[in-house]
RNA sequence: GCAGAGUUAGUGAAGCGGUCAAACACAAGAGACUGUAAAUCUCUCGGCAUUCGCCUUCGAAGGUUCGAAUCCUUCACUCUGCA
C-alpha cells in the first residue's frame, strides 16, 4: 500500500498511545507513554516556557492533576543554553519535575517575535529581545537543542502564521515551509536517536498547518500523518481567528486522524470552552499560557467558566474562596476573595500563585471529567 | 522678628499671561490576555451631559488685563537660613 510504503517506520507502527475508550461525545479516553512514565489522557500541560511553571513549585503543579510539562527550546536555548541545562541534569533535573516534558520547538516565536525575525529556507535568525544578540534556529538545531534539553516529548519546528486580516495571505507559504522543515526535522532526529531503544527515544510531534482553509488542512495532516512521526500536533489555531473559525478546522479535521495509538496535541489552546471543543473533536492533549498568565493577572475561572477579576472592589470583604466546591489547595485552604484582592492590589506574587493552582486546577478537572473509569 | 522658598485635582509633581479641566507618576475603577519579549498591557480617572458641549477649579480675598494656575496687593499656613 502507498502509504505503508511511505510510512513502514518504527515511530508509526510503535503504540504511543493506547485508546482506552472512545466516548459518545467525540472524546477518547487513552494512556500516553513515554519514557518518563505514562499520562492519561485527556490531559492538559501547563507552560513552563523557562523551565518552570511560573511561581509554582513542581509538587504543586502535580497536586493540581497536572502530568506533563512544557518547556521552550527558544528560550532556554538563549539562556541559560542547552548545554547548562545539560549540566545541571537536563530540563527534568534542572526544574525538578519529575514526570514527562514536553517541549515546543521554537516555533511559535517565529509568529510572536515575528518583528525581531527573519525568515529564510535555512530557518529563522532571532534577535533576542533584550541583547539584541541574532541567533539562527533551524529544523536541525531545533530537534537538536530539544534532545540535549533531555525532553520527552519535542514539536518540529515549524513556521506559523497569525490568522487576523494582515497575515492570512502568508498561510500557503507557511503550510509549505511548514513541510518541507518537518523533513529535515525527522532526518534530524533520526540522526541523532536511531541507536536509541524505541522506548527511550521521545515522541515527535509534527505540526499540522493550513490556515483556515480546509483542504490545506486535509492535506497538510495527511503529509504529517504519513510522516514518520510519533505525535500529531495540530498548529496554527488560536493566533488571531474567531472561535467559530478554530471550530471549523477541529470539526474538520475530527474524522481525518487515521491511527489512535499516535497522540493529537492541539498547541497553544486553553479556554475552557475550546478544551472541551477540542477533546471532544478527538484531541488528546493541549498546552497554554493562559491558566497562569491569567491568574498572575488576577484573573480566575468560576463554575460556567466564567471570568472573574479578583481584584475587582466588590471583593474587598468577601470571605468566601475562589470558588465554592471547588477541591483546589487555594481554595480547599479557604483563601478568601478578600484576601486575594488585597494581595493582587499590593503586588505580593502569592497571589498569582494560589490563582494559578486554581486554574490549573480548573483545567485538569475539565481533562479528568472526560475519563472517570482512570481516576 | 528679619530674609528667602513654597501652597496645583486622592497623593507626589509639571505648568509660570491665551494652544489649561491643567503634563507625568502613583493610588483608584474597569477590561484584555489561547504552542509566554506578558507578576504585562489597554481604557477611565473635577462635576454634569456622557455626540456637540456646559459648569466649577490651581491656599483665601481683592486687583491689573480683551484674557490669569501663571502678574500685583493683602491675609492664612508650610519649610529653610539668620536672630
Amino acid at each position: 500500500m502507498f502509504v505503508l510504503y511511505l510510512t513502514p517506520m518504527s515511530e508509526v507502527k510503535r503504540t504511543i498511545l493506547t485508546e482506552v475508550k472512545k466516548n459518545s461525545d467525540g472524546s477518547r479516553v487513552g494512556i500516553l507513554h513515554t519514557r518518563q512514565g505514562n499520562v492519561n489522557t485527556p490531559t492538559f500541560m501547563p507552560d513552563g516556557t523557562r523551565g518552570v511553571v511560573k511561581s509554582l513549585l513542581p509538587e504543586q503543579v502535580a497536586a493540581t492533576g497536572v502530568q506533563i510539562v512544557l518547556a521552550n527550546t527558544y528560550h532556554l536555548h538563549l539562556q541559560p543554553g542547552e548545554d547548562v541545562i545539560k549540566s545541571l541534569g537536563d530540563v527534568h533535573g534542572f526544574g525538578k519535575w519529575k514526570g514527562p516534558i514536553l517541549t515546543d520547538s521554537g516555533g511559535f516565536q517565529v509568529f510572536s517575535l515575528s518583528k525581531l525575525r527573519k525568515i529564510t529556507e535555512e530557518g529563522v535568525t532571532f534577535k533576542h529581545p533584550v541583547t539584541g544578540e541574532m541567533r539562527l534556529i533551524t529544523p536541525e538545531t531545533s530537534i537538536q537543542i530539544q534532545l540535549a534539553l533531555g525532553a520527552d516529548m519535542i514539536v518540529a519546528f515549524d513556521h506559523l502564521t497569525g490568522l487576523d486580516d494582515e497575515s492570512r495571505k502568508d498561510t500557503l507559504e507557511a503550510f509549505e515551509r511548514t513541510h518541507r522543515w518537518l523533513e529535515r526535522c525527522i532526518a534530524e532526529f533520526k540522526r541523532l536517536t536511531d541507536n536509541l531503544e524505541p522506548s527511550r527515544r521521545p515522541i515527535l510531534f509534527g505540526v499540522v498547518q493550513g490556515g483556515l482553509d480546509l483542504e490545506l488542512r486535509r492535506k497538510s495532516l495527511e503529509i504529517v500523518q504519513n510522516s514518520e512521526v510519533g505525535g500529531i500536533a495540530i498548529g496554527g489555531l488560536s493566533v488571531g481567528e474567531s472561535k467559530e473559525e478554530m471550530y471549523k478546522i477541529l470539526e474538520f479535521l475530527a474524522p481525518l486522524y487515521d491511527n489512535s495509538a499516535r497522540p493529537r496535541f492541539l498547541l497553544g489552546v486553553g479556554d475552557p470552552p475550546d478544551i472541551r471543543f477540542a477533546i471532544e473533536h478527538g484531541i488528546d492533549m493541549l498546552d497554554c499560557v493562559l491558566p497562569t498568565r491569567n491568574a498572575r493577572h488576577a484573573t480566575i475561572w468560576i463554575e460556567g467558566d466564567k471570568k472573574v477579576h479578583l481584584t475587582n472592589a466588590k471583593f474587598v470583604n468577601d470571605p468566601l474562596p475562589i470558588m465554592e466546591g471547588c477541591d483546589c489547595y487555594s481554595c480547599h485552604s479557604g483563601y478568601s476573595r478578600g484576601f486575594l484582592r488585597h494581595q493582587f492590589k499590593v503586588g505580593e506574587p502569592l497571589a498569582g500563585s494560589l490563582a494559578s493552582i486554581h486554574n490549573l486546577r480548573y483545567l485538569s478537572r475539565i481533562c479528568e471529567s472526560y475519563r472517570p473509569s482512570v481516576e
